[in-house]
RNA sequence: GCAGUUGUGGCGGAAUUGGCAUACGCGCAUGAUUCAGGUUCAUGUCCAUGUACUUGGGUGAGGGUUCAAGUCCCUCCAACUGCACCA
């Protein structure tokens, strides 16, 4: 057959269409498979070959498992919410609205183009009404819920370009834009409690089966350590406060020689005219503010701090005083944003002590004080009650035991993972659905107001101080107060852009009701998703959102599993031609649509796939790229060899090969999928003949990486309806075990020649067959005789 | 620093989980086809040695277990990714 993609392509791909080949059915007898790809989202600049990767994987797999009779829903969407889109509007006053409505209807032609068979019908757009109507829905539930607060945090602002910076764009405490001051701010900012199920999020973790590394990066991110709490007292002059710090070691007490409070700990405020050297503390406070996050943890060597003259602390357990600091190697957001100092066994607060002439108490033998703390573990020694321990565990629970009986200190635990900000200063996002009145406070829009639109603006600029362009809007601020009727004002804040995608998969089991966020019915059929590959930027931030919200509805009853993922998987990198990651500035990025216009869809899905380990990063190559056009040259060419009946010399192969690339596929091993096809067709071509069914079975094969080629012989072969719907191949196990095997046989395990033997032959007739063969080669005495089945005999001999 | 992952030909990468290392593809070499380039086809291609049959060596380095190690154990080294003063 003439192999003209430029031809079979489009043809297929209007046919898929207007067939709808690929929708997924709501009800079915069969048996039902939810594939889920991120979401991309539309940028200007077009489909990337990271989002081709990303998706065909799982296109491979859902053609697969729909030719196996599944019920497949394989959907995809729009994430369109975002910040180029908005720039873009401030740049050139072109409404974001316009920008991504075009970019969409690109993405989708570009899509479109690469075959992959996503159910059209299910499209989604996060910046639809009717889509972010239930992302606010949502919101309000945890509203009601009580999970979600306003709190006021310290946030990086430029007073000139009056706009809040994040810390990349406020480095050196220098605005990125205009060069000026930084300043902390004080600003209302909306959280989720996301803390509230992060015990939730981890013992999840045991019921779903993603990649260990994948595991292991959200335990990280969740970061829970077990501790306790003790209250220390203050002495300020002849005032006394508490002050309870958090610690993993509190059975190091007796090892505390002072205290240390992060710079911006309210105590300082508070005791302001008792700190007798306050101005020296504010000077130290004012230093650390204008560090960043990022720079401040970048100093780990060198200590700094101030000590606070005027207070003194108490060690609850031997009533010593010890001083207090402040210093910004504590921070306010982990613990209570105060520590006991143990420097002795902690490195940190060694380096603190080394530096500003703090005592250091042994309490763990072990190590050797005078250089470094000592955390390992040992007997503990200066300690009273806890002398003589020598288990970490033990003397952790007896403290906690003692703390709890005298009433200042309590076992507990900690996490890294903080509340999720989930306001921003932006146009482009869902509006919060939020009314603040002076009389009831923050109030809900009612949920029969919903979807709170999106108002037009003119100036997509931010507002003064920073606020949203929503906040110059009159007509969308002022309102009256859901509560109490009164004037009141509404929420000018946006959501952030992981909103949108934190349940865009709940959506997609029923895309269309305007009655709920998804039929209950079609959620049990469809959720959990099946399996769920993404890229592994995600797998912390928008894996942990998103697992977050759905166990949030199921506690609410309104999804009926507790996990939305039963499986997640991760695609590596293409990287450019010259192995580095690809981008615009090093100029070598590689445009998909190039491929398909020179090679053929066909051969970037061949490609893109065979290339290596579906998990692991791979540069581009243009020559192995055309090493899969040969490979297709050669499907396409097996028409002329064919012959109307089959090749009996090629059925064992044939039927191995059928077994690899059924196995393969569903475990994502798609290059050794494609290599064992390849292998075949060598096999084939070096026969000189195929039978028409054996051909059909083969394409059959091929179909999930190369779809349009294989559709258009299946068609001359004349199938029936589409290969994409044809029933996948089934192999037969006998004819997948030879009849006769090559056995390697060695001596001392060294390889001294291979045998064909029957594959049933016992050992006895092995090895007497290979001590024939062997029989010049056998000096000295047998010790051993091994004989692996179908594999290897062994026989060790001494000279 | 901590955690995770990975080290195999000139390159991308395979290896039924302890059993013939380098499948498949690229590249390269030789030959055929072609006016020529390209394409296509055939053969070869881990390294060393030999005319061939052969014989050594070989999976980041070093050691160990085993009849047998890319695979298991110990000690290093390097690269990548994530987190990072988390008390």
């Amino acid at each position: 057959m003439n192999y003209n993609f430029k031809r079979i392509e489009p043809k297929w791909q209007m046919k898929w269409e207007e067939s709808k080949v690929f929708k997924a059915e709501d009800e079915s007898a069969k048996k039902k498979f939810y594939g889920l790809v991120e979401f991309p989202y539309p940028s200007g600049a077009g489909l990337h070959v990271g989002h081709c990767k990303a998706y065909l994987g799982l296109d491979a797999m859902c053609r697969m498992l729909r030719m196996q009779d599944y019920n497949v829903l394989f959907p995809i969407g729009f994430d369109a919410f975002g910040l180029p889109a908005e720039n873009y509007a401030i740049k050139t006053g072109i409404h974001p609205r316009v920008v991504t409505d075009q970019n969409i209807k690109h993405f989708t032609e570009q899509m479109k183009k690469v075959g992959f068979s996503f159910d059209w019908d299910r499209v989604i757009d996060t910046t639809d009404p009717d889509y972010y109507k239930w992302t606010q829905w949502i919101f309000l539930k945890l509203f009601e819920k009580g999970l979600v607060f306003k709190d006021k945090t310290l946030v990086n602002y430029c007073p000139s370009c009056k706009v809040v910076l994040s810390n990349e764009d406020s480095q050196g405490g220098k605005c990125d834009i205009c060069h000026s001051d930084v300043v902390q701010k004080s600003k209302d900012v909306w959280y989720l409690r996301i803390t509230e199920y992060a015990d939730r999020l981890l013992t999840g973790l045991d019921t779903v089966e993603f990649p260990e590394h994948i595991k292991q990066q959200q335990i990280n991110w969740i970061g829970k350590s077990t501790g306790a709490f003790v209250d220390f007292t203050l002495e300020i002059g002849s005032e006394k406060e508490k002050l309870t710090v958090y610690t993993t070691r509190p059975d190091t007490l007796f090892g505390v020689t002072f205290m240390v409070v992060a710079p911006e700990h309210p105590l300082i405020e508070k005791y302001a005219a008792q700190i007798v050297n306050i101005d020296e503390v504010n000077a130290y406070k004012k230093e650390c503010a204008k560090k960043t996050e990022f720079e401040r943890t970048q100093l780990v060597k060198d200590k700094t701090g101030v000590k606070l003259s005027g207070i003194e602390a108490v060690n609850p357990v031997n009533g010593k005083h010890i001083p207090v600091f402040i210093a910004d190697y504590v921070m306010m957001g982990y613990g209570t944003g105060a520590i006991m100092a143990v420097p002795a066994h902690d490195q940190r607060d060694y380096d603190f002590a080394k530096a500003f002439g703090a005592d250091i108490i042994e309490v763990i033998k072990g190590g050797d004080i005078s250089t470094e703390a000592y955390s390992g573990d040992g007997e503990m020694v200066n300690s009273d009650f806890l002398n003589g321990y020598t288990n970490k565990k033990d003397s952790i629970a007896r403290m906690i035991e003692e703390l709890e009986k005298m009433g200042i200190g309590k076992g507990g635990v900690q996490f890294k993972m903080k509340d999720w900000a989930f306001n921003r200063q932006r146009y482009w996002g869902e509006p919060i659905p939020i009314v603040h009145c002076e009389n009831c406070g923050n109030v809900a829009v009612p949920y029969e107001e919903l979807p709170l639109r999106l108002p037009e603006v003119e100036n997509f600029q931010p507002g003064q101080d920073g606020e949203s362009p929503l906040a110059k809007l009159p007509d969308f601020v002022n309102c009256t107060c859901p509560g109490c009727g009164r004037p009141a004002k509404r929420e000018t804040d946006t959501m952030p852009q992981w909103a949108g995608s934190s349940w865009y998969f709940l959506r997609y089991c029923d895309p269309h009701n305007s009655e709920a966020f998804a039929d209950r019915k079609k959620l049990d059929y469809w959720m959990p998703v099946d399996h769920y590959n993404g890229g592994m930027e995600h797998v912390t931030r928008h894996l942990i959102y998103s697992r977050f919200w759905h166990q949030f509805l199921y506690d609410i009853g309104l999804v009926g599993c507790p996990e939305p993922y039963a499986k997640r998987s991760a695609q590596g990198l293409i990287l450019g031609p010259d192995g580095e990651k690809m981008s615009k500035s090093r100029g070598n990025v590689v445009d998909p649509l190039d491929i398909v216009e020179q090679y053929g869809a066909d051969t970037l899905r061949t490609y893109v796939l065979f290339m290596g380990d579906y998990a692991a990063s791979a540069p581009w190559n243009d020559s192995s790229l055309k090493g899969c056009r040969k490979f297709l040259d050669r499907v396409a060419g097996l028409t002329d060899i064919m012959t109307d009946g089959a090749e009996p010399s090629l059925e064992s192969g044939l039927h191995k090969t059928i077994k690899k690339v059924t196995e393969d596929i569903r475990v994502m091993k798609f290059n050794t999928a494609i290599a064992a096809l390849m292998g075949l067709i060598n096999d084939i071509y070096a026969k000189g003949r195929i039978g028409k069914q054996q051909l059909i079975t083969f394409i059959k094969l091929t179909s999930p990486f190369a779809p349009h080629i294989c559709e258009e012989m299946y068609e001359q072969l004349g199938g029936e309806g589409f290969i994409s719907k044809a029933p996948w191949p089934v192999y037969d196990e006998k004819k997948t075990i030879d009849a006769t095997v090559e056995i390697a046989v060695q001596i001392n395990g060294k390889l001294r020649g291979t045998i064909t033997l029957a594959r049933d032959i016992d050992k006895d007739g092995a090895i007497a067959a290979a001590k024939e063969m062997l029989a010049d080669k056998l000096a000295g005495t047998i010790v051993k005789e091994i004989y692996v089945p179908g594999r290897i005999v062994n026989i060790v001999v001494k000279p």
